[in-house]
DNA sequence: TGTACATCAGTGAACGCGCGTTCACTGATGTAC
DNA sequence: TGTACATCAGTGAACGCGCGTTCACTGATGTAC
């Protein structure tokens, strides 16, 4: 946006967000300081409460795009392939690509998780699960819902645990989409 | 173990990680301090590295802990039931029991997940979950066993952890247990 | 039964560090005329 | 085309705080004799 050595930065915004998701890579997400955000962008201390306020603030912008990306990849699975054991994966796979998003959006302790875009964010990830369950035929949901869709929610989100904690066995091997399609075929047959 | 107002406390270590339990229900693993421990405990700060050395030798014996405990509520339901459904509800019961234990347990980067005595209760909580599934009629794990395992954890741990981080939709009641059950009996039907 | 001594648990003062927050400031940008 | 001015982004010094760590110490306990 501007030149480099001006003094403002141009998207110093979008640079700290970049920083944020390296630093928690690296340390998670209760590590982060505002100030090492600031080292990393190449800014002053006390740059970032202009753009954030606060951690809270930076977290919940980080959660947004969080949600927002995974509701996106969701849709895409639906509709690309109309089978609700894809989004499934699409899930993990989401999270094993974007663990800092993933790791921030599901600790709601961390960030304003009453914010409204996060709501609406979230919602909009959510119906996408929730709509492949009830398209299911009966005889695999067992008839209700709820706890059908609290199953495949459960199973592709400890999934994804599992595999972002580095706790499962060896044997599991490097690809964790495959790994996370054999796992889900399991509960919806 | 020894009178109140004796200068020896009598079993600070105990003291030190109860209190640890109860400061991680506040405000979670990462926050914890052992200056903040030692307060709680009534006692100098730097008294608490005397038994644990730092932060990471404390969360390794929380670990360890958490560990003996989830692998003995496991055995007993397993024992109890011979039902591989209700030794999951045992994992989600464990869980939201000792939240601050299970916490702990599944973020190795806190702490010494190397140590010898993690490794052991680890394996020997994984080995009842793993057991049931291997007990399992084969058309129900669909013949290969590594799938089945992953897919009984990840259901059982993306379940606790979603009830835990708050997450789950409030229809669902304040009885995770049999919400828990309910979920389980739709993945080994 | 008593004494001397070793060991251990916990103390409290001191240190340096990184943090968040505040605030007067300055450089850059955009707009009105 | 030029000038004046408002607005905004980022600076840098200062502050107080809680933290971990170190270290010489002291009180309590157990054991040898």
């Amino acid at each position: 946006m501007t030149p480099r050595g001006s003094y403002h930065h141009g998207d110093l915004r979008r640079a700290l967000l970049a920083a944020a998701v390296t630093a928690i890579e690296e340390s998670g997400p209760a590590a982060l300081s505002l100030r090492e955000l600031a080292r990393r962008a190449g800014v002053s201390h006390a740059a970032p409460a202009h753009h954030f306020g606060d951690k809270s603030g930076l977290l919940t912008a980080l959660a947004i795009e969080g949600f927002d990306g995974l509701a996106a990849a969701l849709t895409e699975a639906h509709e690309r392939t109309g089978d609700l054991r894809e989004v499934g994966v699409a899930y993990v796979k989401f999270a094993v690509d974007h663990r800092a998003h993933f790791e921030v959006m599901f600790r709601p302790e961390l960030y304003q998780a009453d914010d409204p875009q996060v709501i609406a964010a979230r919602e909009r990830a959510g119906s996408v699960l929730s709509g492949g369950v009830a398209n299911l035929p009966a005889e695999q949901t067992g008839g209700d819902p709820l706890p059908a869709q609290l199953a495949a929610w459960s199973i592709v989100h400890g999934f994804a645990t599992l595999w972002l904690g580095g706790v499962l066995p060896e044997e599991i091997g490097p690809d964790a989409e495959a790994a996370a399609r054999s796992v889900v075929t399991l509960l919806f047959r």
